[in-house]
DNA sequence: GTCTATACAGTGATAGAC
DNA sequence: GTCTATCACTGTATAGAC
């Protein structure tokens, strides 16, 4: 159970690496350090299962560390939008690290994790949205507000990977999070 | 010379929907109703070059039918940002259609056409940022509007498609579109 | 030029030894 | 539990018949 756990993180950064296609069997052993019959004794699923648990690894993650967070602010903390933010740069490294959910959305992968991908934004967008409508923004506006937010984030790491400059991840969370009016961290200087 | 041309749509929609790693051999012959022989006889450089040619032809429509009009901008049209948001709303078919480059950045075909996605990303900019420019935003604040412009586009095809809605691609549009003060097509009824 | 046949490495998955 | 061996299959690419 802790030896599958521990498995989780290496698979996870193979498969944002090479994509779910790309991620062959070879490379996810390589990646954790498992011969085939381990990773098959783990996750009997086979490919599927190990995605699928990635992704709610990440979907975990994000409810400690962001979506959780977020409800703070309806008790009156305006820095929890702020606080996303600057918790999202990190987690993607400026854009350096895909968003898993994000690039399987585009690709056939997207059929098999539907449902799946389709709750995380969800739950983000929903979590902000109500983040928003407690510091001020109007009930459909804070929806509104929040989509816009979640896909400015998903942009901006398209568009850095896709010029290879993380700076242009930076100006892109910069704009929109001193647009929706959160406090936080601005980063002053733009490397790394 | 013709023949090959009129392969490449079908190689397009091939590459969008299974991605370049799942778009096997097979089924770039479906797609194109053509033989092994006669892709390699097209594309002696395999699969590769059938991309790099598919990532070609995608530039040279996004140039003149986006990039060259924005363009006429600059002669005094203030529409023209406002046909920019029309095109390409109809050209990803309301995030329905993939970015064939901006889902390639994401992955590790990044590494094969990172000069090809970069350079079309960066006219893209450079093309909305003189727009912009020439209908009065400033001149370091055109180029942070472009950059944001771009990424909130990529970011709706992303999250259109993670929620299978393209009712949010219209409105991450509507709401960037207003916003740097387009005018155009506001999208009245968002179906279809 | 376009097809069929084929080469050969690599795929996901399974079975069985230890 | 973890490994090695092997499975049937698909991948890209090539060769050769027509």
């Amino acid at each position: 159970m802790t030896q599958r756990a521990a498995a989780i993180p290496a698979l996870a950064e193979a498969f944002r690496e090479h994509g779910y296609e790309g991620a062959s069997l070879a490379r996810l052993c390589a990646a954790t350090g498992l011969g085939k019959g381990s990773l098959y004794n783990f996750f009997p699923g086979g490919k599927e299962e190990m995605a699928a648990a990635v992704l709610a690894d990440v979907h975990a993650w994000f409810t400690g560390s962001v979506f959780e967070p977020l409800r703070k602010a309806e008790a009156g903390d305006p820095g929890a939008i702020g606080a996303m933010f600057d918790a999202v740069t990190v987690y993607f490294r400026s854009g350096r690290r895909v968003c898993l959910q994000g690039a399987f959305a585009l690709g056939r992968e997207r059929d098999l994790f539907a449902a799946t991908i389709a709750g995380y934004f969800d739950r983000w967008i929903a979590a902000l949205a109500e983040a928003l409508h407690a510091t001020g923004h109007g009930g459909p506006a804070a929806r509104l507000a929040a989509v816009e937010t979640v896909a400015a984030i998903q942009g901006a790491i398209v568009l850095s990977r896709a010029l290879d400059n993380p700076e242009v991840f930076q100006q892109v969370i910069d704009q929109t999070r001193t647009r929706i009016g959160a406090t936080g961290t601005r980063t002053a200087s733009p490397h790394s």
